[in-house]
DNA sequence: AACTATTTATAAGA
DNA sequence: TTCTTATAAATAGTT
């Protein structure tokens, strides 16, 4: 299948109703490399039943590609800006839509007015979200850093530790993408309440027992058993992230 | 100018490299009313230097468009995933070299997993900006607030002036309504635990209140005088679901 | 703001 | 996964 070079122009003769039009057509260029290119196709009817279609390869791309760089324009700018944000936020609405993603974009313009979306409602939470966990990326990864740049310098350095350690990373990757890692941060919450609440219950309730015990053994017929009850919430957190 | 009807096959010669394409034209209904419409060509080689072209207007169009829900094969949902996250990021950039404009975009997968831009080179400091102008956004509308709720007490107030900030007032309600619900649910949670333990806690401190109670009784130094301390946590959650 | 030619993104298939 | 390409969608420039 040898590639076929161009001409100039194509001459065509149909019988639809196309009026103008551009191809965008697969081509193999000279060295049979295969791409996309465009063609544009001029017609002009005759007559009740026939259209003259002359189709060439544009010399020129009338707009060209748009380059990517800043436009100084500040007109033109400005319609751009406004345009392609609409068409980010729609994309990101889109993703989040069709893959279940949560999405959030900030655009400060060129003028610094902000613009943002949050396709879970709530920019504070998914920032929240973000930050625990770039930070305990970062805490792994320095973590593992640490122990290999010591383990250079020490030769009685094990490879277990570090297998240890990259381990945590990978175990922490897997959490972070179960919808395990949601649920135990529900009950993290849960367990944290908990904590709380239950130290102040117990203060309550240590301060009613100490009133008592004192009222008891002012009326010296009790010496030295006292009550005391401790609910300690400190191991109510079965998790940590 | 009278439109043309097309006929179902557009026999062509050519004699480019063209090897397939489609064409985007523009059309002429029947009722003359100009829009887009998509022509397919399909081309076979015909020995050096000639290519027979088929063209026609599809029937049914292959590949329908997108529908806006979420993507239920996980497959397929995870390569859409990829795909249009890349394409976003890029539209992020693009937004951000063409107009000057800082991004800042968060993607959580629905697996959990994070991918990030901020054209600025630093998320956080993009996310302090964003805080600091959200933060002094809210204080402006808890203004136009108070003012509305001052307004509604005095006469003078101008008409014109209340429905401008009665329009402000909507939109951030429109905005926040979400963001609330969130806030609410959270509360919520927090709430019902609240309650469960602070009712263990209770009983558990009434039965030592008792203990003590009865065992001071058994003395028989204490008559009519018992302690007895309830806390009541049916009113601690304020939202209800 | 609307129009449309053109570019770009991407869905489906290989 | 990566490549291909048909098709849908975005958008640059214009009116």
């Amino acid at each position: 299948m040898q590639p076929i070079l161009a001409k100039d122009h194509i001459p065509l003769k149909v019988d639809c109703y196309i009026k103008a039009g551009c191809v965008t057509a697969c081509v193999l260029d000279l060295r049979g490399t295969r791409s996309q290119c465009l063609l544009t196709i001029s017609a002009m009817l005759q007559g009740q039943s026939k259209v003259k279609v002359i189709c060439r390869q544009r010399e020129t791309m009338v707009r060209g590609k748009v380059q990517m760089r800043r436009i100084e324009n500040p007109v033109h700018r400005r319609v751009t800006f406004s345009k392609r944000r609409e068409g980010l936020l729609k994309k990101a609405r889109e993703l989040s839509v069709l893959c279940g993603a949560d999405v959030g974009v900030i655009i400060f313009s060129s003028t610094g007015k902000v613009h943002d979306l949050a396709t879970n409602g709530n920019m504070q939470s998914l920032v929240e979200r973000y930050q625990s966990i770039s930070q305990q990326e970062v805490k792994w990864k320095a973590r593992i850093y640490k122990a290999r740049s010591i383990g250079g310098g020490e030769e009685n350095m094990r490879l277990d530790r570090l297998h240890v350690l990259e381990k945590g990373l990978e175990l922490w990757y897997w959490q972070t993408r179960s919808t395990k890692m949601q649920i135990m941060q529900q009950e993290i919450q849960v367990l944290k309440n908990k904590e709380s609440i239950l130290k102040s219950a117990n203060e309550i309730l240590q301060q009613k027992v100490n009133e008592q015990n004192q009222f008891m053994s002012n009326c010296s017929v009790f010496s030295g058993s006292s009550y005391s009850t401790h609910y300690d919430a400190d191991e109510s957190c079965l998790f940590t992230i």
